[in-house]
DNA sequence: TAATAGTTGACAATATTACTAGGTTAAATC
DNA sequence: GATTTAACCTAGTAATATTGTCAACTATTA
């Protein structure tokens, strides 16, 4: 699991999509100008989304994207996975040239706190998010959900 | 919060420092050679850890580095805020130039939700990761913490 | 059906960040 | 005091993120 500045992007687009969900088509400009994400960056982005099958799309005048499944059906975990490759593992982990039980157990530590990160963000939707924000709560508590 | 390799690398050499705790100070060319990340690039985060105040230093031979207090007062995203700066706001945040609503809402989901991952990388000390491993269980869950 | 404008899609160019290489300074041992 | 080991500093290179430009496609409209 990687988070950056690019997963941020892609998770705040697809949650405007989500949030704008009116059965038509959201072309990039429209994100482009409401996010502050420069259009060219948004169609890499959304060109990974499309390959993951997250959003389909539609050409010409009045189309754009759109949400290949309910809102309540995409969790943040793909998304972010969809235009972040994952962390390269560790050349050590599970190979030969691992000589010392230290190494390959650092190595192990964070391999299992990546699991735990990417667990937590499968267990919420986009869904979730708006509806969350929609209640006018400040803070969102995944205990909530 | 940003997770990067270079996080991963941070927590790494941390945990490694931690889990060989025998009162002297652990050198980057051990950890390096254990952990298999190259010693200029551990200068240059121990550079930032250091400046945080999460390791002191010892200079020429036997010399290394130290936690500067126990493995279970440093939590994991102390030590990735030490070395990775925060992904910058938007520019939108509470800014006059945020002219519509839909924006500033996504623009705080995103938000939120970065809140949440970092409260819950706060909440899992050094000391808990290596007592986790140490016990032999294939996965961590935060709520066996 | 031809022209036009809105839109996705592909590719090059720039900016930022990750990572490496080499030298300098401080402390310990011989 | 010379040598070794380590932290510390500065610059360079490689990779990635971000932006800019242009081509290809599709619906509308005349």
């Amino acid at each position: 699991m990687k988070l950056t500045t690019k997963s941020r992007y892609a998770v705040t687009a697809m949650l405007d999509i989500a949030s704008h969900n009116t059965g038509s088509p959201i072309s990039l400009p429209e994100i482009s100008n409401r996010q502050n994400i420069s259009l060219s960056y948004l169609e890499q982005l959304f060109s990974r989304l499309k390959k993951s099958g997250l959003v389909d799309s539609i050409k010409g005048p009045g189309g754009g994207y759109m949400l290949s499944k309910d809102a309540n059906e995409i969790v943040i975990s793909e998304v972010i996975q969809a235009v972040d490759e994952d962390l390269e593992t560790t050349a050590c982990n599970g190979k030969s040239n691992c000589h010392n039980n230290h190494q390959c157990i650092s190595h192990n530590l964070w391999q299992d706190l990546g699991t735990e990160i990417n667990n937590f963000l499968s267990d919420i939707t986009l869904k979730q998010v708006i509806a969350k924000n929609n209640s006018d709560v400040k803070e969102i508590k995944l205990s909530e959900y």
